[in-house]
RNA sequence: CUUGUCAGGAC
């Protein structure tokens, strides 16, 4: 029966919920009997169909065959009816429970307060923490993170701020769930400082704060376009051994050429090849497109030359980078050869950049040049539009 | 071997 079990959970987890019905079948015609575990499997699946009435059926079904639901049974349908944001049906469950005598526990109480949470009814999910202290229970670290990341949702910081204390005080260290949370809800906030803040609060009470929160933080400053302090805690994290990723990287070199800053962006980028990670076609893009808005064609070319190098392959953006780079420089001629080696190179027409090279020809007069360009291309099979 | 802590799912 553990065998068939194992098996239902794992058809149940992987979302094949039809299999479990013909396991379940299969148990019976070899006389595997089923036991309250097997129930409760099953009618977490009934939940996950969506089909209230079966569940109803299913029930039944299980008490004529001397099953009575037990707390599990029916944590898993209060769980359910919350998950689908029936928070009467979900309270009806709870009460139910108990005029079947079997009462509620810690899950039944926490599960209520995530389903009121969910439905933005903290300051209730609170009321229900508080009813169920007082009968008794013990909130553990799952109960307070479940309010916790309640008032995080709602932005209530100071709230979230309060419960962290209380949980702290009454024994249980915060976990990295706690610190995601709270630092998602300050950085929601645009908090930065924050959450910056509560780090080194929770690193004094010995919490081990994930790496990935460190990236996440990073991150989120990269895309507030704030490279500088993303750069500096990125720094300030290095030094305690948190090894840099290839996401952190290139948020921070995009963030960086976003900003108009070359030169950081390509020390970043020459740092980040040091570190054997490789710069996909999105950073050089952006690399490239920054050097050239900054009249720093030559070296968007080199970096071009790099990219290559490392086998990839241009698209029509970075052509046009380079080639309105060039022509806004008054290089025309190294315009024009760039757009030779695309086509030749890498059949890549850009009609885009094909036209600016054009007008300014014709902007200069040059008609002359502008016929000339056009007989060259056409022998590459480029013809304009 | 079964229930609770971001999301838990798409036109």
């Amino acid at each position: 029966v553990t065998v068939c079990n194992c098996l239902l959970n794992g058809l149940l987890k992987s979302n094949q919920l039809d299999c479990c019905w013909e396991i379940y079948d299969e148990m019976g015609r070899i006389g595997i009997f089923p036991n309250t575990y097997t129930f409760n499997i099953l009618t977490r699946v009934l939940c996950r169909d969506g089909d209230a009435n079966k569940v109803n059926v299913f029930l039944e079904k299980m008490d004529e065959e001397g099953f009575d639901p037990d707390v599990v049974t029916y944590n898993t349908l209060i769980d359910s009816y919350c998950r689908k944001g029936r928070m009467d049906d979900a309270f009806y469950m709870y009460k139910i429970m108990y005029r079947r005598g079997v009462p509620p526990d810690l899950v039944s109480y926490t599960t209520l307060m995530k389903g009121l949470c969910k439905g933005g009814r903290v300051k209730e999910a609170h009321q229900l923490f508080h009813r169920m202290v007082n009968r008794g229970f013990i909130p553990d670290i799952i109960a307070f993170n479940s309010l916790i990341s309640g008032y995080c949702r709602q932005g209530k910081m100071q709230e979230s701020r309060s419960l962290l204390h209380e949980m702290i005080q009454s024994g249980i260290l915060p976990d990295g769930f706690t610190c995601r949370t709270l630092i998602e809800g300050y950085v929601n906030g645009g908090r930065f400082l924050y959450a910056l803040n509560l780090i080194m609060e929770l690193k004094r009470w010995g919490v081990l704060i994930p790496p990935d929160i460190y990236c996440y933080l990073i991150m989120a400053l990269c895309q507030e376009n704030r490279p500088n302090a993303a750069l500096s805690l990125f720094r300030r994290v290095s030094q305690d051994g948190y090894n840099p990723s290839f996401e952190v990287y290139s948020e921070l070199i995009g963030s960086f050429c976003k900003y108009d800053n070359s030169l950081q962006a390509s020390l970043l980028k020459d740092e980040m090849v040091c570190k054997g990670h490789k710069p996909d076609l999105v950073t050089y893009r952006a690399l490239i497109a920054c050097f050239c808005r900054l009249g720093k064609s030559a070296e968007a070319e080199s970096l071009m030359d790099n990219m290559v190098d490392s086998g990839l392959v241009p698209d029509s953006l970075i052509c046009r980078a380079l080639i309105n780079g060039f022509c806004k420089e008054g290089d025309l001629d190294k315009a024009e050869s760039l757009l030779t080696y695309f086509a030749e190179v890498f059949h890549l027409y850009d009609t885009e950049s094909y036209n600016s090279l054009i007008q300014v020809f014709c902007e200069k007069g040059d008609v002359t040049k502008s016929f000339e360009l056009q007989d060259k291309m056409l022998k590459l099979g480029f013809v304009p539009n």
